[in-house]
Order: C-alpha cells, then structure tokens, then sequence
DNA sequence: TTGTAGGCGTTATCAT
DNA sequence: ATGATAACGCCTACAA
C-alpha cells in the first residue's frame, strides 16, 4: 500500500486521461471513450461507474488528440477585417454563440499587416488538419489564394456574400429593407436622393447600394449622388458638409447608423436642419439613435442572429449539404421610423 | 515505376505530412522536423532540399499532432462578456493581434447564457492540454470555479485587475487621467460633481469610481452622487434626466462616452445646457465624440495597446515570469479637451 | 456489452 | 549531422 499509487498517480501537474478513469472505474480505456461519445450500449450500471469516475477525477478530454484521430477539429475559423472603423461584434458574437452551441470552438484571426510569418501561421492554421471551416466577416478576394495556395480547402463562408443560385433569396432582407427606405421617403414626398455607401469590397454595402440605385430608378426618382464612405462617421460627416449641403437633395440613405450620424452632425454644422430641410435614415439600430438629436430613423438588424445564420451556413456546408439561405428572410430587417424623416420642405 | 506512386500519393483530399516532404527530399521524417524547428546543426544543403520538398508540397503542419507531443498548444482562449451593451472590440483586436505576433492562435469563448453542455466545452477548452493561457476581458469571479472545478489551472489573466503588489503601477494610468478629469473641471470652477459608473464588477470601472472619489475628497469638492451605470447610452441618459438635472451638480465624469453621450442628450432633452449649465466629461474617444453637439471632451485610450499589453501580461504568465505592469503607463492615456467642459455658470 | 490491437502526425530520446 | 524508435491521448475496428 505504497508502492503503486493507485488510481491518481498524476504528476500534480498532469490532467487525468481515459486511462486513470477507467482504471479508477474498472473497465477498460475504451469503454471509458464510448461513455464520452455517449454510446447507448453501454449497460446503466457501467455508464453509472465510468461516470462517477470522470467526476471523481474532473476529467477533460483531450482535444488534440481526440481531433487527430477523428480527422475533425470541431473548430471554425473567424476571419475579422483589419479595417479598424469597421468591427462587427455583434456577428461575432453571434456566431461564436452558434458555434458553441454545435459544439463548435471558435478560433479567431485577424487580417492585419502581412508580415511572413504571420502569414505563415494564419496559413497552417487554415489547413483541413487544424479547422473544419472559416467563417469570414470581411471579404477575402485574392487574400485566400495567398494563404492557401493549393490543396484542399475547408468550407469558406463569407458574410454577406452568396453564391448565384441562392442570391435572390438570401439576399432579399436587405434589398427589401433598402427598397422600403426609398419608398418611405418618397412616400413623404422626396424626390432627389444621395445615398452614402459602404465600401465596394462588403457585398453587404454593394447590395444596399445596388438596390438603392434600382429602387430610384424604379420609383422615377432621382439619385443626386452615391457618395463612398467606409462605415465611419467621418465619411459622413464629410459626405455631409461637402456633397449633400448645397445641394438638390432632400433625402439620404446612409450605409450605417453611425455613418448617418455623421451625415445629420455635418449637416447641421453648416445650418441644414435635420429633417427640416434634409430627412436622413440609417442602418444598424446602435441604440445611440434613439437618444440622438434628432432621434434616428434605422433598420434594426439583429446581428445576432445574422452571426447565427452565417455560422448555419457554414454548418451545412460541413455537412456537405448545400446551405440553405436565410429562411425568417422576413422577420430579419425591421424598419424604425424616428424624427429623422420627415416631409420635404414645401418648396 | 507503376507500383509505388512515389511522392504524391496522397488521397487527392489528404494533407501531406512530414513524411511525405521527407521521402521527397529524401531524408528521414524528424530530418523535416528539425527543420521545421529551425534545428542550426543541419547542413545547409540539406536544409535546401527539405526548404524545397516543403514549398513543392505546400506542408503545413498539423498543429493538433504537434501540440500533443509538445503539451504545448500555442493557444490562448480569450473570454468576452456576456453583456450586449459592452463588448470591447479593439482590446480583443489588440490582443488577438498581440498573441498572433508571438506565435499564439486565440480562442473566443462567450460567457453568454449557462446551459450545461457549454459549460462542459468551454471547461474542456480551458483545460491546459487545450490552452496554454486564457485572457478574459470580462470579471471572472466565481464563473472560474465553476468551469474548471479542480486539478491544474493555466494562467489567467483578467483585464484591468492586478495583483495587489503591482496594483499601484498598474492602476496609475487610469488613476491619474481620473483624477486629471477631475482637476481639469475642478480649474474650471466646478464644486460639486456627478460621477455616472459602469459596472462594479469591472475593475477599471471600480477603479476609476475610486479614484474619483479620492480626488474630489482631497480637493475638497462635493460629489453630489455616483450613478451605478451600465456602460449604455440609456443608462447615461437616465441618470442625466433624473439625477442630474436640477440637481446642484455642474459637472459630470462619465464611465464611457457612450454614457456621456446618453447625459448630454438627456440634459438637453429637459432644457439642460451643455456645458453652458452643466459640463461633461467622457472616455475613450469615440470617434462620435468629434462630431457631437457639443464635441466630447474625453480621454483618448489606445485600446489596441491595451489588448496587447493585456496579452503581454499573459505572456509573461506563461514564460513563468512574474508578469510586469505596463510601463508606458505615462503616456496611455491622453485627456482630450472639446467643447463639452466650460466653466460652470455664474450664479 | 465490453476488451484488445493499431494508428493518427508530430517531437523527444537515443543511437549512429 | 542524421536516422530509428517510442510516446503523446484518443478513437476506430475487430475480437471476445
């Protein structure tokens, strides 16, 4: 009773591995396994052993070893844009959450600088061996080819960005949303426009843009100016001051909330009222908007649930199932009308 | 020349491994190995036709296989909060880059909801043969207990708290730009001040609630109440409407600028000047603070930085060094005077 | 229903 | 300076 230590001969600094449990429940290591994988074979009275043990010991698989055998890491990739005006942490946190919930980890990468090694590891991180998925919130053009030269790929989902034959579908919440926004403001009686756009590069900001331009046209409308911004108050304020004032047009679609924040501040600093003489509407509903001056007219988009849904894209995809797109397409933009839209003034 | 498909036998959808760069630069498997170690006793010809294979090949490694054998995984984990209204996207950026830097891949994990099998993951996860080391830019208290019970932990390290022996140094940052705040109102001419907190549970909130407390006492002002907040703009513009507003305070040290922004629009949605009857101070210069009516005087924090130092701190953690407290702590923080601090009205 | 053998890709240890 | 062999912890296959 001194030689062996039994059952916890663990270095103090060592975790627990099936071995020690199914020593500790007298079975053997496998069976141990078939408990973890939740093997319904197993009879009650053994799962009850093997259970107690793994408690007794607060034992934790081992990861790495489980991934390298199975072939899957249970692990995707985010890909976060380098922009530093531009974050989407509610999609992130979102799909991590969703990810989570599949049983998924999460391992996060930026897109900053380039320097070689850097590179390299992002590379070797994207290989099949080390994550079953990329999930990227920015787009990725030719900066794949870079990482990933050759070989097999995992499963890419881009935010925002579908392929062809799901296009019209997935990408009806945002259009139609963007569609209402023109109608809204013509309905108040706006004729000339300017939209301030996101940048090119985030089909999300290509599509609002795309469907603006549509929706004038349709409506018989004027667009007096697609103004390109990147997402951040200084380009609208700057659209603002130096394209909108001064000019025909009475209403503005900004790409984002904090973009219209801009525009509203920029225009009221050269003494154009909001909505007095210029009706703006935004993109986000950043609960800023509410309190703002005048309060802000905006889309709530659960971005929540869109880092749900693209994570769900990405999952089907591992399934080999072709993703489905978005099916509450209907629920997921909801237009808010504030102070910041108003009639035209009477000319 | 038919049997043995020589050096591409792969699977079509198979990585290759250091066995296959091996066999095609003909030396043995662990000759690759050093070389990918960067072993300096290997003949720089050799070192040429692995280099070769390597490239020809398009090897990365398998960091799951690696990380078994070493016991090292060249991972962090990364906590965010669950919290909606407060996710600090540039310290996670900072700090991702940072780990990224030194050879380290991040793994998010959220704190949101409690349902068991999450826990179970994210327990899984933090154990040290998945993670060498875990970041949390959320208060972690007994969570902690909850997720790895017992046995080995890896380091921790939690953003913005400090061990008491270098709780001084490290706090002095913030401490100081507090206390600066509060001078710089001071020397305007306000006597008796509003202090809008975050959440107990952050230190850097509790901190900079502490030391504005000190300094009002030590310059013998009046702190008319310190608001419990939440880092939103609605709670900033409760405590405008209902604390603030007709109360005697002229002077206001908002948590955030987001809460800053919810105390003027609050003040001025009840006929409040600002700063003609109040002032009111922000931190972290939002870039809306610029455009805001009034512009935002704030504190100017490089967030980015403080990720990183908040991984460096981790990092020291892990090389079992006692963990150095930032030292540029001089030139963090960076009051930014605009045009919401003027001096109280002459009564 | 449970146990035994083998191997996943890599690095460490020992030879040579 | 390089090669052979073992081991990391787990799971899949097959045997009992």
């Amino acid at each position: 009773m001194s030689e062996q230590p039994a059952t916890q001969p663990r270095d103090a600094d060592k975790r627990p591995t099936i071995y020690e449990v199914a020593r500790l429940a007298g079975v053997s290591h496998q069976t141990v396994s078939r408990f973890l994988r939740k093997d319904p074979t197993m009879r009650p009275d053994t799962v009850r052993r093997v259970s107690h043990a793994v408690e007794k010991l607060d034992y934790r698989p081992n990861l790495a070893a489980r991934s390298m055998r199975t072939r899957r890491t249970n692990r995707i990739a985010v890909i976060l844009p380098e922009t530093t005006s531009f974050v989407p942490t509610r999609l992130l946190s979102g799909a991590a959450a969703a990810a989570h919930d599949a049983g998924y980890l999460v391992d996060v990468v930026g897109l900053e600088g380039d320097a070689a090694a850097r590179a390299e590891r992002i590379g070797a991180l994207l290989q099949p061996a080390n994550v079953d998925g990329i999930l990227s919130f920015t787009p990725l053009a030719e900066n794949l080819e870079r990482l990933a030269p050759s070989g097999p790929r995992v499963p890419i989902v881009v935010d925002g960005e579908y392929d062809d034959n799901m296009r019209a579908r997935a990408l009806l919440a945002d259009a139609k949303a963007a569609d209402e926004i023109v109608g809204h403001l013509a309905d108040l009686g706006h004729r000339t426009f300017v939209h301030v756009a996101g940048p090119k590069t985030f089909a999300s900001a290509l599509n609002r843009r795309t469907e603006y331009e549509a929706s004038v046209a349709r409506r018989g409308l004027v667009s007096h100016a697609v103004v390109e911004g990147d997402w951040s108050t200084g380009s609208g304020w700057k659209a603002g001051r130096e394209v909108i004032a001064g000019s025909p047009a009475t209403a503005v679609f900004a790409a984002n909330d904090r973009v219209a924040f801009g525009v509203i501040r920029g225009l009221q600093s050269v003494g154009v009222d909001v909505p007095g003489r210029v009706s703006v509407f935004g993109w986000d509903d950043d609960e800023l908007g509410r309190y703002f001056q005048p309060p802000l007219s905006t889309v709530r988009v659960n971005r929540e649930s869109q880092g749900r849904a693209a994570f769900q894209r990405l999952l089907s995809l591992l399934h080999g199932k072709q993703p489905a797109a978005p099916m509450d397409t209907a629920g997921l933009n909801q237009l808010i009308f504030r102070d910041s839209t108003a009639p035209p003034p009477t000319v």
